[in-house]
DNA sequence: CAACAACCTGACTTACAGGTCAGATAGCCC
DNA sequence: GGGCTATCTGACCTGTAAGTCAGGTTGTTG
């Protein structure tokens, strides 16, 4: 069995995915990856090809679990559950998976130069169809004009903050981590921002808001 | 005169936070920078002593902007005029000084390693100041009860989002650069959500909430 | 247990980017 | 215009980190 394989290259790949998130890819060496992984720099090379690829793998990592994010906006629901839902999810993404968070992070901020074309297709793809989705409760009156857009860079950049800007988050808070409550202030924070932001204004009450169709 | 010296140094930082923001600091070269400024390689060593010094000259720039956009806090105001002048201070930094906006984050994500323990002091007494006026508000029950540390969290995020992320926002949008009306459209979207979310419930109008204890 | 493949490794090569330097040139003040 | 400083520059040096390789060891399969 080639289990070895398996466990060496999981090894490295959690020591890249740390040392990438921690220093970025160009900053990161790999013979400190190998360190780190336990292992003599040469192996890094014997089961990843290059730096790039090793990379590139650590970054791949963390294309799925945020296409699962968008899981709610796949199926029917209330806009409340599903954007209650949806940060739920990205704030398990940021706590649970925080290096490659911080790597895919760190990749789109210097413009997504590894990303795959069909990577990049894929998670517009999904993003498209998540702010069409809203634009439909929109037009449905289940809930007030908020630009879609704008809407779900805030939800983004307020999930992904306390995977991306951990330093800052712990300066702040003066805690070393954060714990199960604190994940769970943040996540009730930002769902009641976009909640009660996407309540339709009781000001002009507009006749049949809950039409709801289909 | 030295105007000689002002004008270089100038062109070099700007090239400087251009290619740091771009590229981030380990895998910018100076080589670049001297080029993208029009000057020769060894001039930017003979008016910044080295790389890091130059990389340290573009973060300390931001410094000054990003503690001013704070000073909605530092005087008397309401909640909801407080917040609404903060985020838009913070968009306009963003939009104004997108480069060293990302320079900055990017020292953030990898942990500040070279921003001075002033700095760092500097912008935690302010970001202290900030919560703590928050938690005025609340115990004097002029706004909801949300979480000051990530209701700023979520501010911060969002706000710095439109200069950090801006290929993500770029490909969503498909527009190559935001215009005056995207800014605009963010703005209003992220005070709806806050103001929006810092609105006391009405649903049960508890008479006095204003019983602080101590 | 033989032979074949997978895995491991110390020692090496190489390119490249940060940084330097000696000397040239340009500006400035008396 | 003489002398002084500030500015500029091509050519160079040097450390470092990516990547390689020859040969060793370990596992695996008949």
């Amino acid at each position: 069995m080639t289990s070895i394989r398996e466990r060496n290259r999981e090894l490295i790949l959690r020591a890249a995915s740390e040392e990438f998130a921690d220093k970025g890819f160009a900053a990161s060496k790999t013979s400190d990856i190998a360190a780190k992984a336990g292992v003599p720099k040469p192996n890094v090379y014997y089961y990843f090809k290059s730096k790039e690829n090793l990379y590139r793998e650590v970054l791949e990592s963390i294309i799925e679990p945020l296409l699962e994010a968008s899981a709610p906006f796949n199926q029917p629901g209330k806009p409340a559950d599903v954007l209650r839902a949806y940060i739920r999810s990205k704030i398990r993404i940021s706590r649970e998976l925080p290096f490659a968070s911080k790597v895919f992070a760190s990749e789109i901020m210097h413009g997504a130069p590894h990303l795959s074309a069909d990577q990049t297709a894929q998670l517009n793809a999904q993003a498209k169809h998540n702010i069409s989705c809203i634009q439909g409760w929109i037009d449905q009156g289940l809930m007030a004009k908020v630009d879609p857009h704008h809407l779900l860079f805030s939800i983004w950049a307020a999930t992904q903050t306390y995977a991306d800007f951990d330093w800052q988050i712990s300066t702040v808070t003066g805690k070393a981590s954060l714990d199960e409550a604190d994940y769970e202030a943040a996540a009730q924070t930002i769902i009641r921002l976009v909640i009660k932001g996407c309540e339709i204004d009781e000001t002009q009450p507009s006749p049949s808001e809950q039409v709801t169709n289909a």
